[in-house]
DNA sequence: GCCTGTGAATGATTTCACAGCA
DNA sequence: TGCTGTGAAATCATTCACAGGC
């Protein structure tokens, strides 16, 4: 029987993935889970953990090869390929985000974007061509598009998250300040800084 | 001695409230810890024990207030006041966070913006005056602002946090893609679009 | 000596299950 | 009957502590 992985070890990975590479740019080439620990405010014990439920990548003694690891983390995340995305809602917030340099760079590209409003359609930003939303299904099958980026007005964003499920997104980044539902085997990530800081200020003063 | 809330007891109780103010969009004025479960896809349970940390807010046999319970909450969250908040970073992020229209709705205001770039300083944008960032510590004081957003490239951020910190801030919203550290005391809160897509992935095909 | 990988122990969080009230 | 509030039980996550290898 298949041992599954908690997701809080998953949401960690990436983490572990931002302090290697900042490993590599201080020109380390091996690093202790002491170490990853101190620049995450993580225990060694949960790092090493973490990375015995994928396999053993460290060498007793010494530690871990801070670009053999980040690549075995990148390929256990799949990042060892080009995700291709599409943007629903080209408002302003939906423009900064295409002009938001850190996807493509990632391996992540928005490579679709549209819109519901028809004054917006055929328009170009940042290089692409607003397309009417009801050539969603066929853009996506057509373009191998897993992710969708929802960032229009809060009243539509529900029923843009449906459209795309219907369609057959497999993961949607959603911009909107909603409780979106996804159904079981879609996953939903929200980028929500109202609610962050809402969180947050509890602990004020 | 005081017993300590759980943390993840905080991160929840904001998305309690979005789905009381979806709930009030609806109409409705009652709500059940089951209601509530479904549209947050959390049990009744869990809802139930997270808000007895803080008191009785339900009727037996009937569920909770809707007003009153968002009312709670936003006293619990210290969100019965105005935050003031601190830009760092008025490139091209820095400029979209500016024009984010849900802050100040929720009661948290930019009321002034820093840059390091001199050519930056003095310039207006969206109604403020971008001040130099030697100026931070006695804004921060005199104005009452408690939160600090961060905008600006990966390879200054944590110098940014750090002044941030050293100025007297009391939380710090990250923009920057980057493992950010600060002090025991002082809260951090990460908006990174490219770690959520990368914990994502994962789960694709 | 130093650090990994990992069962066992501890600690935290969630869920159960039910008393008590409308 | 229906739902809250809450101890107790169950589950889940983290940390400990040490065998084993460099």
């Amino acid at each position: 029987m298949e041992i599954s992985i908690p997701e809080v070890v998953i949401l960690r990975l990436p983490l572990y993935l931002r302090a290697l590479n900042l490993c590599s740019d201080e020109g380390l080439e091996i690093v202790s889970s002491r170490e990853l620990g101190v620049k995450l405010q993580l225990t060694p014990a949960q790092i090493r953990k973490d990375l015995s439920y994928f396999g053993k990548f460290g060498k007793q003694g010494k530690g871990y090869n801070v670009k053999r690891l980040a690549g075995e983390l990148r390929r256990i995340l799949k990042l060892d390929r080009e995700w291709a995305m599409a943007l629903v809602g080209v408002g302003r917030l939906g423009r900064a985000i295409l002009n938001y340099g850190h996807f493509s760079t990632e391996g992540f590209s928005i490579i679709a974007a549209f819109d519901t409003d028809p004054a917006q359609v055929g328009k170009k930003v940042s290089g692409l061509t607003v397309q009417n939303i009801s050539e969603l299904r066929p853009t996506l099958a057509d373009r191998g598009i897993s992710i969708g980026i929802v960032a229009v007005p809060p009243g539509e964003a529900q029923n843009m998250i449906n459209l795309l499920v219907a369609c057959g997104i497999q993961a949607v980044l959603n911009y909107a300040p909603i409780v979106a539902r996804v159904p079981k085997g879609v996953r939903l990530r929200d980028i929500d800084p109202v609610t962050a800081l809402r969180s947050v200020t509890y602990y004020l003063r």
